[in-house]
DNA sequence: AACATATTGACATTCCCTGACCAATTGGTA
DNA sequence: TACCAATTGGTCAGGGAATGTCAATATGTT
């Protein structure tokens, strides 16, 4: 049931985990997954932008390449520029959940605290407008015990585990 | 007797025994029952809630899913009854912080983990009725980042420091 | 009858993927 | 130099595939 822009996406970023930097052509890697060249830039726009700590450079014509770059930066500082210049006044679950799971590959946070915070940033625990706070503030902290409930429940599977 | 809800029910269930999580698709399910696909949906909300015991997260789109997992109500007692009885619908922000304090004496989670959720229940993330979703869910990331930068940045203090 | 529960269908939203068209670079040729 | 053809990557609108929501309707219960 997985997609193809998943395929695309993990076969990137095992190469990256060997090399900060990794550079092809476009036609050549779509005629590998058989699929249209512009699927290429679907996966590179959704999963390998700036803010989700990549770098992409390109050049068109004869010897044209793409070049994707891993920006590698300390824990701490990664953080800071997340919270200072990332996240914007407004930010959609699946950017937040793209986000958390940057955090957690980046060994920023465990996966405990992973689970905590998509828990916490559910579209499921967020209030229709007139709900009250202490009524939502409820209804996350649930959530986020349900998540690690369900995380200790399955201790015993893999260590670095997907999310 | 509703029969079509508690079938669809009884045959989740029954998955559920062999594996701690299902993952399927909401309308394949729906053809093997010939009914709407939003039926589903009814099922799910009505007997798969979180005062359950269960967990639930789901995709849209080409290759979406349905992930429906099962907490450990006995291995999980605790956080059970905290979900099920302690929290209310309604909880005020003193009353989390201390259940949370509890929670991390009772070393059921991790400093960083307590943190975490302190953050995302305090009063300053939660909305003024009007503000939208997005910029609720930006506030409440925001802060748990914060306070993981925090924890990160005297990452040398004592072990079982204060909150 | 009145109430609670179940079911459907229309519509909204999100994510994926393609194809047509556009833009840039290179190399060849007059 | 000027131009053209070939070869690359970029962009965008649109359609398909999946789930979410909600109001209306049907069914069951007391």
């Amino acid at each position: 049931m997985s997609i193809l822009s998943d395929h695309i996406e993990a076969f990137i970023k095992s190469m990256l985990e060997e090399m900060a930097q990794v550079e092809m052509q476009r036609g050549e890697l779509a005629r590998r997954f058989g699929c249209a060249p512009s699927q290429i830039n679907y996966v590179l726009s959704t999963r390998f932008t700036p803010n989700l700590g990549y770098y992409i450079e390109s050049k068109r014509g004869g010897g044209g390449y793409i070049r994707i770059m891993r920006i590698d930066m300390n824990k701490d500082a990664y953080v800071m520029e997340l919270v200072n210049e990332v996240i914007a006044e407004s930010l959609r679950e699946q950017q937040a959940r793209s986000l958390i799971a940057q955090l957690y590959e980046k060994r920023a946070v465990t996966l405990g605290e992973a689970r905590l915070m998509m828990a916490a940033i559910s579209d499921k625990v967020l209030p229709a407008p007139q709900e009250n706070r202490d009524a939502v503030r409820a209804g996350i902290l649930k959530n986020m015990l349900l998540a690690l409930a369900n995380e200790m429940s399955r201790k015993e599977a893999t260590e670095h585990g997907t999310m």
